[in-house]
DNA sequence: TTATATACCAAACAACTGTTTGTTTTTTGG
DNA sequence: CCAAAAAACAAACAGTTGTTTGGTATATAA
């Protein structure tokens, strides 16, 4: 993740050609953008965007304030970058558990593990991504969005390949199963029963029918 | 709903006896704690209690800022009372809901539909208690919490109301279920289906087997 | 070594925040 | 009609917010 990904340095961004723009742009080894992000992240996280002020992640990253616009043009690009990040990395333990062997349903049961990991694991990006909610950050709400569904389209891949009854709403049990794990973050407390159990618990109320 | 269940006006809260604190407490009928409150719960619910201002909520009450503070102590405490009144009337949908006759699984699909106009009708006091989180109102954190305990005990009557089979795990059920309608309130778009089409789909998907 | 773009510091800005204080208007009970 | 309390106004407070600006040190490519 170099730093262009983000944000084009202040210098560039605002006075070079296009030509000097393409050439410069090397990131120095004592960069500390990455403790800026996690930073960030941590707070995002733990405190919500708007609770979150400048000079809390500047001070976490042992910065001042205004430091951060040399990598930032705005506060809501930062949360751009934080979340295009939680968006990767929950894709990236979620894709694999897709990937291995088992039948349909497991594999449902190992996504939604690897995305409850991805959640509930404390001060970690995959975690903004499911607490920050996109209107908060008017400016750049849109991309928020678009990196929103692209991670939910991964997870409808494991609804898609169910062997369900005929005339079953796969959509509707997109929306309650994405739903019941997500809203984990609200009563979920570490120490207690693992991502991998409450996944298991979740799909299996599904899996049997309940009605006596 | 009295001015005394919300707050003491200012000059008995700070300085008059306790019987005249009894003996007074008189409201006025050009009282306009209600706006103030309806106010309020249309900002909290649509842009979350950090990002509204009591310059937003007295405006559109038709006052000034510092009044705000004759009816409350402050912002947290103004959140409290537009907290209970959207308990108080998320039960007194749900509950009369729960009463009525049928088999526990109609009732509870009941439940679940009052329970979701109570949440995605815009800019009411039920959907301030799912979309605040407590913990942005360090101060009155622990009151919210109880509020929302409070409602959720009134809903898991529902679930232990059903006859599920045995070494059903009720409590991740209710869980799932809870999380899967409160999660609504993220991808809810009014005019297309409506709450209780959205119950009848959601309760249907748990009672049914999925396996094939 | 030298030139240059990188990465940050230091200090300030205007706007906005929740809240307080003293005063004034207005309703209401006696 | 009159006193008292209710309910609001008017104006300010100190603190915090995101952000800007100009300058400075330093790693790096030449």
């Amino acid at each position: 993740m170099p730093a262009t990904t983000h944000a084009l340095p202040r210098a560039i961004a605002k006075s070079a050609t296009r030509a000097a723009a393409r050439l410069a742009a090397v990131p120095r080894s004592d960069n500390r953008l990455s403790l800026i992000l996690d930073a960030a992240a941590r707070f995002f996280s733990e405190k919500g965007f708007g609770y979150t002020s400048m000079r809390d992640i500047a001070g976490m990253a042992g910065m001042l304030p205004g430091s951060l616009y040399y990598h930032f043009a705005s506060k809501e690009e930062l949360l751009v970058a934080v979340y295009a990040e939680g968006v990767r990395r929950i894709k990236a333990v979620v894709e694999p558990a897709l990937a291995k062997g088992g039948d349909p349903w497991t594999r449902l049961e190992n996504a939604c593990a690897a995305h409850l990991e991805g959640l509930l694991e404390d001060g970690t990006y995959g975690q903004v991504v499911i607490r920050v909610r996109p209107e908060d950050a008017p400016e750049v709400a849109a991309r928020l969005v678009a990196l929103r569904d692209e991670y939910e389209a991964t997870f409808a891949q494991a609804i898609t390949a169910l062997p369900l009854p005929p005339r079953t709403d796969r959509r509707a049990l997109k929306l309650m199963l994405l739903g019941a794990l997500n809203w984990s973050q609200t009563w979920y407390r570490s120490g207690k029963d693992s991502p991998q159990v409450l996944a298991r618990r979740f799909v299996r109320l599904l899996r049997n029918p309940l009605d006596a």
